[in-house]
DNA sequence: GTGTATTTGTTCGTATGTATT
DNA sequence: TAATACATACGAACAAATACA
C-alpha cells in the first residue's frame, strides 16, 4: 500500500492519510486482519510527524475501520463482524447526509435530478469496478 | 428565509449560514436577483458577529452563488448567466469528487453499488421534490 | 531468567493557522 | 485591530512491549 501526501492540498494531512486508507480498504488492497505499518514507519515514509499518522489511525479506529490494541499494531477490521447496529445506523446517516448535501448544491447550481444521478452512477461504477478488479488482480 | 444557528453543532457558524443559504437557493425560496439582508441585519437576527456573516457571504460569492458589488448589498446570482466554463467544470469536479468519496466509504464499509445508488436516488428525490414544491407553495 | 537495546504508542509542550467575538 | 478559543502539525521525552545476547 503506497500513500501519497499532497502538501498543496488544503485538506489536513491526517485526513488525506485516512481517506487513502479507506480507499485501499474499498479496493481490497487492504483486507481484514492485515497489519498496518507502525505510526513511526509510515510517518517516516510520508515525511510527516508520527502524531499526524497516529491521529489518522485513531480516527479510523473510532470509525470502525481499524482495530488497535495497545502497542501491538493496528489491523484492518472486518466490518461484517465489528458492525454494531448503532455503527451501521451512523454510517447510513453519514451517507445520506453527504448525498443530500451534494444534491442540494447541485440543485442550487441549476443541475437536475437526472444529471445528479448520472454523476452518482458514474462514480459508483468506478469505485465498485475498481473494488471487484482489486480482489482478483491484487497480491503484490 | 429563516436561518437557524445550532451552537452545539461542531461545524463553523459561517458554514452553517452558507449551507442554509445554498439550501434556500436549491428550494427556490431564494431566486436570482433576490436581495439578501445586510451582514449587520442578518448578524443581528442570528445573534452572531457581523464578521461571521460576512465570511459566509464571501464564500458564497467565491462559489458563484452570490453577487456582491460594493456596498449595494448581496444578491442571488443566476447560475445560468454567471456560469463561466471554468466554474461549471469546477462544480462538476466537486460533485464527482464528493460522490466518489462517499461511494468509496460505502464500499469500504461493505456496502454495494446498488445500496449506494438507492441512497442517492432517495436523497435526490427529496431534494429535487422540495425544489419543485418550493416554487409553488413558497411564500410563508 | 536477566539485562539491555529497540520498537511501539502515549503524554507533554509548542508553534501556527482558523473561527469567532 | 485585538483577543480568545480551537484545530492542525511538530518535537522531545516517557512507559509498555518485544528481541536478543
Amino acid at each position: 500500500m503506497i500513500l501519497h501526501i499532497d502538501q498543496m492540498d488544503q485538506t489536513p494531512v491526517y485526513q488525506q492519510i485516512r481517506d487513502q486508507i479507506v480507499a485501499a480498504i474499498a479496493r481490497e488492497e487492504l483486507l481484514p486482519a492485515d497489519r498496518l505499518p507502525s505510526v513511526r514507519t509510515l510517518a517516516g515514509d510520508l515525511g510527516v510527524n508520527l502524531h499526524t499518522v497516529n491521529k489518522a489511525y485513531a480516527v479510523l479506529r473510532d470509525e470502525g475501520y481499524l482495530l488497535m490494541r495497545g502497542r501491538s499494531g493496528a489491523i484492518v477490521a472486518d466490518f461484517g463482524q465489528v458492525a454494531t447496529p448503532e455503527r451501521v445506523a451512523a454510517n447510513a446517516e453519514r451517507l445520506a447526509t453527504g448525498l443530500r448535501q451534494l444534491a442540494l448544491e447541485h440543485c442550487a447550481q441549476g443541475g437536475t435530478e437526472e444529471t445528479f444521478l448520472e454523476a452518482a452512477r458514474t462514480q459508483a461504477r468506478r469505485v465498485f469496478a475498481d473494488s471487484a478488479a482489486g480482489s482478483s488482480s491484487e497480491g503484490a
